[in-house]
DNA sequence: GCTGAAAGCACCACATA
DNA sequence: TATGTGGTGCTTTCAGC
């Protein structure tokens, strides 16, 4: 595995990085445009970003209320096995429905981030599910009314 | 605007959204090959997915530690002017550390995730720009140790 | 690590069913 | 709404610096 903290972006990186983010399908020669350069040296960087992997995914976002996905809720929960246990977090990331699971300071352990179509699937999930993970002794589960602003995309310095 | 129930997605479109999902720099003639389906037809479909903003954006996801980027919070917050008022998610969501605001239900009003380089970083986002936003009347951090999981990948039926 | 050329393809508008 | 075609321009490899 590559030591992360030794990867080293220049300005030209940065630059790549800042326009992918914003549009993953950018072509490779407006790419080359926007930073004066031939097609082919961007072409290079870019594939090494992914192989550092600086670059994880190219995905589309897609707006959950056209598939009738209305249900955003983050659950808190407190597990016996500590969060230095792996085997209760991985089992949470399996599930699909489950879109972040995070290692969290102070008394409850993990806060995971759940989408489904409406409180029903939740539940189910909750009671198929988690439920039937070791080591959870409780969630507060915290339901989102509305979303203002949803977006993963990094604040990139310029150098 | 458009009426986001009225939008019919049919089985070729879904399959569309969740190789898109997947890999946002898939090429048009890639995808025909997969639906079995002229790229022309499948391009045209792209667009109106585009238009009526069931595709909301072409993203690069970026490794935030190869941007030293290792500080995340989740913050709750109590507002004085309550769920209903615009202002202050408004005022929140231009900040571009902040990833995320929701409206939540219960005590809190809101849930915002940030994301910044280091501890201070986020103390000096909450005292220079969160305490001069008004109606806030008090906050609650929790702060990420490590996480196991994160994308925005909806669960895309197959019908 | 970057450039430039060259072959192969993809893109996309348009005509058509 | 889907297909076929064709010109334009993009992608990607490789030699050379």
């Amino acid at each position: 595995m590559i030591n992360e903290t030794e990867i080293v972006l220049d300005k030209t990186d940065l630059h790549i990085l800042r326009l992918m983010q914003d549009n993953a399908r950018i072509s490779n020669a407006d790419l080359a445009r926007e930073l004066g350069m031939a097609p082919s040296g961007i072409l290079e960087r870019v594939k090494k970003l992914e192989q550092k992997n600086v670059i994880q995914q190219y995905t589309t976002r897609i707006n959950p209320n056209a598939l009738q996905q209305k249900m955003l809720a983050f659950i808190f929960m407190k597990a016996s096995d500590g969060p230095g246990s792996d085997q209760t977090t991985l089992e949470l990331a399996k599930i699909p429905e489950v879109q972040e699971v995070h290692h969290i300071a102070g008394d409850d352990c993990y806060l995971i981030k759940v989408r489904t179509y409406d409180s029903s699937t939740l539940m189910h999930l909750m009671r198929n599910h988690f439920s039937k993970i070791p080591h959870i002794l409780n969630t507060r589960t915290t339901i989102v009314l509305e979303t203002v602003k949803e977006q993963q995309q990094l604040v990139i310095p310029e150098k």
